[in-house]
DNA sequence: TATTATTAGTTGAGGCTACAAGAATTTTTA
DNA sequence: TAAAAATTCTTGTAGCCTCAACTAATAATA
């Protein structure tokens, strides 16, 4: 009967649902989406989103932890990452003169002519997975709305080792 | 003409604002949800999910493929899940007299005790987490959105309520 | 300036998950 | 009812990622 506790518990149970929703979203669309990435291209999901991140980066460069803030992987994550880059060529190594402790990742000739084939099918793809099942005013407000969620938004995030 | 291309474009820069944010959301909370969870119990999401599910089931048990669905695993995932499950106790094999391939997955009383003793402090960061940043309403909507797109509801239509 | 703290990056070990292949057991079909 | 197909589950292998520990270089401080 008590009013204020079964208020209580419906604010559990709606987070509970949201949590496990944004858990089963994001396993069913990458399971989706990575496939015809892999498959076509040979990349995989945070491959492309670096490419991505690199090109739209000054010079097509960045220092190896802002790349890793950017994608939200730790700096060896980062490293291993490229690893695989860098052995087919998308990205290669540049040494900082300022600084040097830090190494570039920048993207080859290669990885821009490989991004740009793999973009138009994987936004296709993308585009069907949202506007099949959602008013564009809905996207928006997905946007929107888990851009408010910490360490979503912009570019900022936090990496997680050092926290 | 040039307004629908416009249009066009628009359409889908916000899809792929929204693809990158729950790409982010899922990394940016699942570190943070993961780490008390591993740090307190030893438990890790899929674990502590696979632990729910179980205690939702008809007998806390269910078959493995199952599980599998409602977790979004593959066969071969809950295999390597439940083998730590079992290994730690909080969960058991139990055979389906009916059809010799199904071995269930069962939660043992320890399992369910560890459940209990994790769900505590685990709901409470899943609440500070979405309330911290969101209205209820937000919240609400965001749940909604989600279970529209493919594969996110199909697992079965969970409803927790709070155990 | 010498020392200490911070920052950038790599490496080894290990966890989690998928895929492919295979074994065991139904179920379907001809 | 025998053969084919489908279902359930496990195993080997491999990819991707993290954490802990480490090196190297720079910044801050006494």
């Amino acid at each position: 009967m008590s009013d204020q506790r079964s208020q209580e518990r419906a604010g559990g149970e709606r987070c509970l649902r949201a949590w496990t929703r944004l858990l089963r979203a994001y396993a069913a669309t990458t399971r989706l989406l990575s496939a015809g990435l892999q498959a076509e291209h040979g990349l995989s999901l945070n491959a492309y989103e670096a490419l991505w991140v690199l090109s739209q980066a000054e010079q097509g460069r960045m220092r190896r932890v802002d790349l890793a803030r950017s994608l939200l992987l730790t700096p060896s994550g980062v490293t291993r990452l490229l690893e695989g880059l860098e052995a087919a060529g998308l990205v290669r190594k540049a040494a900082c003169p300022s600084d040097l402790r830090v190494t570039y990742a920048e993207l080859t000739e290669a990885g821009r002519a490989k991004l740009e084939a793999a973009s138009c099918a994987h936004l296709r793809a993308v585009r069907a997975l949202f506007e099949e099942h959602l008013s564009a005013e809905e996207i928006e407000r997905l946007a929107e709305t888990l851009d408010k969620l910490p360490g979503v938004a912009g570019g900022e995030g936090r990496c997680p080792q050092s926290g």
